[in-house]
DNA sequence: TCAGGAAACAATCAAGCGTTCTTTTTTATT
DNA sequence: AATAAAAAAGAACGCTTGATTGTTTCCTGA
């Protein structure tokens, strides 16, 4: 046998990124083998060439195509929302809805970063830098303004993001709490964490004012 | 050349213990060979048998230590505490400098946990769980007792545990602030989280009071 | 001092790895 | 109907992996 009846290159392509997707999301990059990979998708694993130059090309290109679709989506639901409180409510669900929704393709994203080669890393990095800056930004701003009470920004940011991505270690679809549940716990969770204690009512009515 | 002057069972067996944190750590557990491994050590890598069984439980005893010792400090350092939101301020306080001072350790349990065995990762899981379980039981003391305001404990618990936790993503000692800093910003966070907008005056009173 | 256990070496195994190359079959084009 | 291109099979490659075994050397305690 050679070429299958009714095979077709772009099916094949998005196959072997799906099964890839899962695969090194269910084992992890190192522990996948490109034959398990063939055989997911139904092909020898020398078939494969046809569609990535190598393993490492095939994890960069989930990587970094998640990246920028993470960073793009993000920019376009920030776009004209200016007051920074409802900018970090809309950041916080954004990223937790997105989370809940790709929860794969954000695991390997976070998880398999060490894996990739430096430059590739690196540019990863740079991606991710860019999307932490929106939330950062962000909290500058509204620290500026006397929105916010932070008196590290940065950390605060590290401290949200990683407190929102948490959400991909144990959600799971059709569970007690619907999405937008979630997302108001913890969008309620992270705007109480940066108004403070003393200046917390102040900031309800003015988040109240712009609901 | 057989055993080598000097030679030390018990020393040879921190030191491969120490090399794989530090090569799991670095390159992960699927990434690190047991002859890289052995190298390291100064070994041949059949010598390292004489120290496991086989490079699984490696793993699974470096895990398991760590999550057992996290377990029992953390339940040291609560013990005599009633009020929860002393309890939560030690706990949280507990859990960075622990994170801090053990990075590698405690990204190893973490990111490893999918290369354990069904039986092994279930043990580990069941230690976690019980360690969750501290902030937890915290929490719905505190939301009964009116201390806190928290609508779900169980979301909050693993919302604030991957907040705290995330500080191993990015510190690194001799950084800018310093481990008392962090330790005062993110606890900051998290006790602002929990007292909610509206009752968080009153609960800063009552934490000035108890401080 | 000298036996017995501890510690490490050295060589080896089968299995699996990522990758390349050639061949064969199907599909599309003219 | 003839031909070219696309898609996949299948065999093979050199290497590395985790693991095993038999042997040699060193250490220690009676």
């Amino acid at each position: 046998m050679a070429r299958t009846i009714g095979s077709n290159g772009a099916r094949t392509a998005e196959a072997i990124r799906q099964a890839g997707v899962k695969l090194i999301y269910r084992h992890g990059y190192e522990a996948m083998s490109l034959r398990q990979l063939a055989a997911e998708v139904g092909l020898q694993s020398g078939s494969l060439y046809k569609y990535f130059d190598n393993k490492q090309s095939l994890l960069f290109d989930i990587v970094r195509e998640h990246m920028a679709d993470l960073l793009s989506k993000a920019e376009a639901d920030l776009a004209g929302i200016d007051h920074p409180m409802a900018r970090l409510k809309a950041f916080s669900a954004f990223h937790l809805r997105y989370h809940m929704q790709r929860m794969a393709h954000v695991f390997i994203a976070n998880m398999e970063i060490r894996s990739l080669d430096d430059d590739h890393r690196a540019m990863v990095i740079g991606l991710r830098r860019r999307y932490e800056n929106l939330l950062e930004d962000t909290l500058r701003e509204g620290a500026q303004a006397g929105v916010f009470q932070i008196a590290e920004p940065k950390v605060a940011t590290y401290a949200i993001i990683s407190m929102l991505t948490g959400i991909c270690m144990w959600y799971r679809p059709g569970g007690r709490l619907s999405q937008d549940q979630l997302v108001e716990i913890y969008t309620g969770l992270v705007v109480d964490g940066v108004t403070g204690p003393e200046g917390a009512p102040v900031q309800a009515e003015k988040r109240r004012a712009l609901a």
